[in-house]
RNA sequence: GCGGAUAUGGUGUAAUUGGUAGCCACGUCAGACUUAGGAUCUGAUGCCGAGAGGCGUGGGGGUUCGAGUCCCUUUAUCCGCACCA
């Protein structure tokens, strides 16, 4: 009987939805283990062979873990609001809502072929209303609270009320967008909307007057993370930076807590390093200036309070609030024409020619408050108004950038640290003595930093601050598809719905655009308001919103009464173990450790982060083929030809094309213009050339999973997606080696079943060897899987199938049935209950290795290394299976060693010891 | 510029973690069976060399009895951040 795959997978799919195999629930008599994979944004173009990889992986551990005793947790669903839906709505007309549902059936027939362990009654989808009126309230919860640094968590804004009312500002060290000073008295004399505008400084969910990233091609703004290098990350549109009036949520606040986090996770070195830098913490000192002439001080942050003597002139930003105010009449015409200039240029031709100086004068001048000199104020657009303060203090003997502006203005360069080429460049290094320096002279760097930090404070004149580059991210996006504010607006004060008026559904629209006075669409919705006729917010949530903490609801996913019960997640906890791509490194997974660590901070959940483990699988690139035209003919020349002809490449449907030999005929159907084509072989074949390029429609190389299922089975595909390299590795995909794992799959059959049909299986006695082979391949297997490496599990299924020749035990192949089940599990289940069991092989106990079955003698021997003896204890894993015994020990440390002593074997390669057996 | 990662046959990769480099596959070659093969099975296959043998883990150096693995240096590729004061 052959390996009928057409006919297996979809019966044991059937069967395992109908008997919901794969549902679980809470279970207090046995852990918990929860996998969970980064569900998917269902675009119109369905999934290709790279989507599944990380899927087929997180499926392998669950099924794995579930063998070995454990309530897996493993569910999927779906990211489906956002903005490729409402751009298509906008070109098609068609209701993001309708293409949305379509795209899902169609991400869940590809996924249902792939035989993966989704228990699908949890499934959930951002865009339902059930689902975001949890994304709503964790909004509002934030719109309800503030920071305080003091206990270091959230807490209720009632608190900050009341204490406010008693006491002002004194005593409150709080997340703010702004520092305020104000009394009780103050506070209690501000009318109701004052006290609003107020509070907005102190809300976790606030409404704010900022610069944002503002994309015209889309009409919305976008978060720091969706920009790259000044073009929006969707769609590659000119980004620039314009104040308007956004709600934010208070990140910044967690900047700590998030970067301390980091410590406890296990995630990948280099995905941590991605998030420390994107948090940026820098230690350095606020230091106010006084301004000759004027009350004001101008507030600058520096990481180099050390060199603070070789101050030669301040710079401030084009956007800084006093640019005005600092301009001297002389000045004005420049300065004017200056920042229009730098409005004109975008974010990428600002951040593109970075080596350009440009600046202008202020005319104002500022006093170094250690030197007493008076040091000229200029504006230029090397210092961001979105940084520190906006403002700097110069020193350009050791800083590039001050360095170049200084030799382009012909600015005084004053050196304070010994070291470097002045005539050159500057001396950034933090590291030499200090110099014409007054009070610091003589001192190191590291020293004179900290030494700077007190005196600073000790004169007043400012204070050690830590200061963090993460920003507080921008909530509201100008579009329609996306989650509505539960807010609305009364004599221009934000007032939140009550908990039970969520949700606030998304209303139904016909035109997606902006409208004509370039509000967001909402403002098209007749009725768009409260039953009062209070206005509701117009703009909607972003696309990190509903991915926030949709691992949470996963837990409870039907609960009507709140996000998740306690009694749910204080079972599940967290997520396990956690697959996806690095691409979330600086947003999605950022905010999700921030909205978990909110909602522990309320009590709400009971850790503090949602993903202890985490897994970035590799992406998967496209591998394109081509065909050679020889110009000017409709023929086409195989690859180890071409270079005897004038060719033309051409890319051609991967699909047509099978281990670079082009199908000759479907060639021919392919496209009308190749019917009549005709080709020169070698060989009698055609070969097709190759190139790595990434996965797209336009280059032909998009292979559908579903191809893959039809022509080789859904485990053929598991197993070789695993095959084809490390995890974690970028690879691109290569049908090539699929035959291999293919006719694994088959020669693993076939120790079941003769061809004709009869069951092989017998009751034999095992022989030791193949015992052996067994249980070194469950070894190897179990440590595989544990460390993700799966790659080298699937060569040990294929060397253990080599090593057992045609042994057909039951004794034997009933162990490896249940060890390959997580990897290949439709042919599993049917050669499970060929061998007679009527339970799922799902819950079949995964094998445990007996080490006994490895070992001919177990002992401690001694290692020779760097000349010293080392004592292991090991299996004798055919240690001398082509080793030498030697006769004559030539080592003169092991001739000491071993004088008086009678060695079993003494183990030499080339002459030289490896081991000695006692 | 800063930070991180990677580099092994014609290809994807593996290496008991410092101990015989190239496991397992793909591909290629040869053979068997077959009307046939893009099926199946067997064998060979790092490079040079007829052979003995020599050379081999991006390049150069070092530590070591022994290095793909550790150290220094250099090159290339990929990724992240980027006027962050």
């Amino acid at each position: 009987m052959e390996y009928d795959f057409r006919a297996i997978e979809p019966k044991w799919q059937k069967k395992w939805q109908e008997d919901g195999t794969y549902r679980v629930d809470v279970d207090a008599s046995r852990p918990k283990f929860y996998v969970l994979d980064m569900f998917p944004y269902p675009s119109g173009a369905g999934l290709h062979v790279g989507h599944p990889l990380g899927y087929i992986a997180s499926d392998i551990y669950s099924r794995y873990k579930r063998q070995m005793g454990f309530n897996v947790l493993h569910p999927m669903g779906y990211d489906a609001f956002g903005l490729p839906a409402e751009q298509y709505a906008i070109q098609t007309g068609q209701h993001p809502a309708v293409t949305t549902e379509e795209n899902i059936n169609r991400y869940r027939s590809q996924l249902d072929k792939i035989g993966f362990s989704y228990d699908w009654s949890r499934e959930v989808r951002t865009c339902d209303a059930e689902y975001y009126h949890w994304t709503q309230w964790a909004f509002l919860e934030m719109f309800d609270h503030w920071y305080n640094n003091k206990t270091n968590k959230a807490e209720h804004i009632d608190r900050l009320k009341a204490h406010f009312a008693e006491h002002g500002t004194e005593g409150i060290d709080a997340a703010q967008s702004a520092e305020l000073k104000f009394t009780a008295d103050e506070w209690r004399a501000m009318s109701h909307e004052q006290q609003e505008q107020t509070l907005q400084n102190y809300r976790l969910a606030f409404r704010a007057d900022t610069m944002v990233n503002w994309c015209p091609a889309l009409g919305t703004v976008l978060a720091n993370d969706e920009v790259k290098e000044g073009l929006s990350v969707r769609g590659g549109h000119p980004v620039e930076q314009k104040q308007m009036k956004q709600w934010l949520l208070r990140v910044n606040a967690y900047a700590q807590r998030m970067l301390d986090g980091l410590d406890s996770l296990e995630w990948s070195e280099s995905l941590k390093e991605i998030q420390r830098n994107w948090i940026g913490r820098s230690v350095g000192a606020q230091v106010f200036f006084d301004i000759a002439g004027s009350e004001r001080k101008l507030e600058i942050f520096t990481t180099r309070p050390d060199t603070i003597y070789g101050v030669t002139f301040m710079v401030i930003a084009p956007e800084h609030q006093w640019v005005e105010e600092l301009t001297t009449e002389d000045n004005r015409e420049a300065v004017e024409a200056y920042i229009a200039e730098t409005k004109r240029r975008s974010e990428r031709e600002r951040i593109a020619d970075t080596k350009r100086v440009s600046g202008v004068k202020t005319g104002s001048y500022a006093i170094n408050p250690f030197t007493g000199r008076q040091i000229p104020i200029y504006i230029s657009d090397y210092v961001l108004a979105s940084y520190g303060t906006g403002a700097i203090m110069a020193v350009p003997a050791h800083d590039s950038r001050d360095y170049a502006f200084a030799r382009h203005f012909g600015l005084e360069i004053i050196p304070v640290v010994e070291g470097g080429n002045l005539e050159v460049e500057s001396y950034d290094a933090k590291e030499g003595k200090v110099i014409n320096s007054e009070i610091i002279n003589g001192m190191d760097v590291k020293d004179a930093i900290h030494f700077m930090f007190e005196e600073v404070e000790r004169r007043g004149l400012g204070k050690k601050l830590i200061n963090y580059r993460l920003r507080d991210a921008i909530f509201s996006r100008q579009r329609y598809w996306g989650e509505p504010f539960p807010i609305y607006y009364k004599d221009n004060v934000a007032y939140r719905l009550k908990d039970e008026q969520l949700p606030l559904t998304l209303p139904p629209i016909e035109n997606f655009g902006p409208t004509e006075e370039g509000e967001p669409p909402l403002a098209r919705v007749e009725g768009w308001h409260t039953a009062e006729g209070y206005p509701y917010e117009l703009s909607t949530m972003p696309g990190f919103a509903g991915s926030s903490a949709y691992y949470l609801r996963y837990m409870d996913p039907r609960n009507n009464k709140g996000l998740v019960s306690k009694e749910a997640n204080d079972y599940w906890r967290n997520v396990d173990l956690y697959v996806g791509g690095i691409e979330h490194a600086t947003g999605h997974l950022m905010y999700s450790r921030f909205w978990n660590m909110f909602l522990y901070d309320l009590g709400y959940v009971c850790e503090q982060e949602p993903f202890k483990k985490l897994v970035n699988q590799g992406m998967i690139q496209g591998r394109s083929n081509f065909v050679y035209r020889v110009v000017g003919t409709n023929s086409f020349v195989s690859l180890g030809l071409k270079d005897n002809y004038q060719t033309q490449e051409i890319h051609v449907d991967v699909n047509i094309v099978k281990n670079d030999i082009l199908d000759l005929d479907a060639f021919r159907k392919w496209r009308p213009e190749f019917n009549d084509a005709e080709f020169i072989l070698e060989d009698g074949k055609y070969v097709c050339g190759w190139a790595i390029e990434k996965m797209s429609k336009s280059m032909f190389n998009v292979v559908n999973p579903d191809y893959i299922v039809d022509a080789y089975g859904a485990d053929t595909l598991r197993m070789y997606e695993m095959f084809l390299g490390p995890l974690e590795q970028s690879k691109p995909w290569d049908t090539n080696g699929i035959d291999g794992v293919h006719k694994f799959l088959r020669r693993f059959w076939g120790k079941f079943y003769s061809r004709d049909g009869k069951l092989l299986v017998n009751d034999e006695k095992a022989t030791p060897a193949e015992l052996k082979v067994l249980h070194k391949t469950i070894k190897k297997v179990r440590e595989d899987i544990e460390n993700f490496s799966f790659n080298t599990s699937v060569a040990a299924f294929m060397i253990c199938l080599n090593e057992l020749g045609d042994c057909s035990k039951r004794e034997i192949l009933e162990p490896l049935t249940a060890l390959i089940a997580p990897f290949a599990p439709h042919i599993a289940e049917e050669l499970w209950h060929a061998l007679g069991h009527e339970t799922t092989v799902c819950d079949a106990k995964y094998p445990e290795f007996k080490p006994e079955y490895l070992v001919e003698s177990s002992f401690e021997y001694p290692v020779m290394i760097n000349g010293k003896l080392r004592f292991k204890q090991e299996y004798a894993l055919d240690m001398s299976q082509d080793a030498i015994i030697a006769d004559i020990v030539t080592t003169d440390g092991a001739q000491k060693w071993l004088e008086g002593k009678q060695p079993k074997k003494i183990i030499v390669v080339k002459g030289k010891i490896i081991n000695i057996v006692m």
